[in-house]
DNA sequence: TTTTACATTTTTGAATGCAAAATTTGCGAT
DNA sequence: ATCGCAAATTTTGCATTCAAAAATGTAAAA
């Protein structure tokens, strides 16, 4: 009853940011935080260790995993393999219902993107993403997705999001939810690595950030 | 000095197969057997519980993660997917001297192949899809793929290998040298997924078994 | 003879304790 | 005043201990 949420509740304030990457890890601060005894703490840090969210020092405690401009591309890289595999997936075995679904998700993330609302807008985009992975029917897949969309978000890096690049993405995902609807597994997956690939291109770009959101800026996954 | 080598030790012992699975993982004689207590023994199970080569039940100790036929389709899926991936990136990036050194790799696994010797020409066949993806330069895609690949070699499956299947498997690894020579990485690509899927299709029609390999057998991966 | 209820044993999950390593602090010398 | 070194404190890593849950075994009743 205890170890399971410890693992998802340490996981839950890294990628709030709480911590920030390259900070220490204070365990005694954290056991009494979360009224726990060290031993149950630790066992959570080897499996965020495992998961790449946490780095372990021999003797020298445990930081939040800093990563590098180096990390963040491979990471990206390995999120479109992910991604172009999941939709050449899904489009074999998705369902009428999962599309409609997904289409619908996508009107809204569109309406977001009319109204201008980043925040609503991302919530909706990412929602797709998960959605794709989700409907390639494979939870090893999935798994690691999730092991690698959340390395790259807790990153908790800023990017500028200008109209011209917000238009494309839109467009782009216009094109991603035609390709799936026509059940179009070469093309999708060829669209997917392109649009991740410009978002790696606007993450490298505006490159890391402490700062804290602002109107035009947002962390982004 | 503990902890780092815990980790490593059981997960070779349950890729030895010395821990079938689905078996349970008695603590307390690994313990001894190890010469550890049950803090760090446990930590370790932890960590492999979260790469998926162990399963843990709530109250009801850990026991060694049992694949279904599904769960290997899955593994196998991913597996292509990064090959795929690290297949295109490594055409980008690889050294004339890498190229060179699977170029010996693959000649040495052609004269296993001509010798007959199907031990030697798995561990060869192995070592240059491992220098394949080792070469794509992208340190977070080596981890998933060693522990997809981990996961997948632990079900210690056999799989008959029959002349044709063998020299296909042959050929196909022609291609691949010739599409990294070449640098052509979405030839690559498409045949490394071409050839996975001829393996995954041999593992899926043999299914799983717990005998020891014999002459014309031998788990794969 | 079989089944069920209960007590015992075993095993798991978490807390505490202890030794070693690292960081910090304080003191003295230059 | 600053640098260096050593002692003290903190922190880490592992072992041990303790409580709770599950498995096992036994006995009694149907």
């Amino acid at each position: 009853m205890l170890h399971e949420d410890v693992v998802g509740r340490i996981r839950a304030i890294l990628l709030d940011g709480e911590i920030t990457p390259g900070a220490r890890i204070p365990e005694r601060e954290l056991c009494e935080r979360l009224q726990i005894s060290r031993t149950p703490l630790r066992e959570a840090l080897k499996v965020l260790a495992a998961e790449g969210l946490v780095q372990l020092l021999p003797h020298r405690g445990s930081r939040a995993a800093k990563l590098t401009d180096k990390d963040m591309r491979d990471l990206f890289e390995v999120c479109q393999g992910l991604e172009a595999l999941a939709g050449e997936l899904a489009c074999e075995r998705i369902s009428d219902a999962e599309i409609g679904a997904i289409a619908a998700a996508h009107d809204e993330m569109v309406r977001h993107y009319r109204e201008g609302d980043l925040i609503q807008y991302y919530r909706g985009n990412r929602a797709i993403h998960e959605a794709i992975v989700t409907a390639a029917g494979n939870p090893a897949l999935t798994g690691l997705y999730a092991s690698v969309t959340a390395r790259i978000r807790r990153a908790r890096y800023v990017t500028p999001m200008t109209p011209q690049r917000w238009a494309l993405a839109v467009k782009e995902h216009e094109a991603i939810l035609n390709a799936l609807q026509r059940r179009d597994g070469a093309g999708l997956s060829h669209i997917l690595r392109a649009h991740l690939r410009h978002k790696r291109e606007e993450v490298l770009q505006a490159g890391f950030a402490e700062t804290e959101a602002s109107d035009l800026t947002l962390r982004i996954a």
